[in-house]
DNA sequence: AATTAGATGTTCT
DNA sequence: GAACATCTAATTA
């Protein structure tokens, strides 16, 4: 793995309205933490689009502006990071323009850099698909933690995004409903998760 | 192999 | 006080 080529995504990736197209294209890259001088990174496997409108799985939906949730109203290119079930810290990316509450929920990578590091957060002592297959284990594994909400993404410092030439082809992409949402009513049938169709680093069976 | 249940704590009603 | 963008271990079959 050759960090030092890798190059970081900017603004103008992330400041798109099309949260599906921006959820797609964010298969294939690279996610990298780096705190307390260890360097972790994976490969994006799996994410979910969440829009401001129209999308009652997103706690944004239509305005809803909480302490929580004001975030996602920033301009794209920040982290959302939540606590879930009072367990798990969600990484979320933040998209489109101000007030525009808009994020990418990831929820699986392929581990490429500072595997020792992830076992090691995750107290994992054999290596296996766990270890960041789906979206409570990978934060865990890169060390991200809900205060960490926030954060922006376009300075490589703490935790950002990379590209590094790897592309995907359209039939690699499995496009389905989101996990979890249900929640939502008919918002849980859109068709907002995409995964690679042959990685095993995904959340489900 | 498949399903269930417990853990855990912030957020919002 | 209920709900919650989950994970794991234990239980059932």
């Amino acid at each position: 793995m050759d960090v030092e080529k890798w190059s970081i995504l900017k603004e103008s990736f992330y400041q798109r309205s099309d949260v599906e197209q921006i959820a797609k294209e964010l298969l294939g890259k690279i996610l990298v933490t780096n705190f307390d001088g260890r360097l972790t990174a994976g490969r994006i496997t799996e994410t979910e689009a969440y829009s401001g409108r129209n999308d009652k799985a997103c706690h944004a939906n239509n305005g809803r502006r909480t302490a929580r949730t004001e975030v996602m109203y920033r301009s794209g290119g920040r982290a959302y990071i939540y606590l879930c079930y009072g367990i798990h810290h969600l990484f979320n990316v933040v998209t489109n323009q101000h007030d525009q509450a808009d994020a990418v929920l990831i929820r699986a990578l392929e581990p490429l850099v500072g595997i020792d590091s992830m076992m090691d957060r995750r107290g994992m002592t054999k290596m296996g698909y766990p270890l960041t297959a789906g979206p409570g284990s990978l934060s865990q594994a890169l060390g991200l933690n809900y205060n960490m909400t926030g954060t922006s993404l376009l300075e490589d410092k703490t935790m950002w995004v990379a590209e590094d030439g790897f592309t995907i082809e359209k039939e690699e992409i499995i496009k389905t409903t989101r996990i979890g949402v249900g929640y939502a009513g008919a918002d849980a049938l859109l068709l907002r998760r995409y995964y690679l169709k042959n990685s095993p680093w995904i959340s489900k069976k």
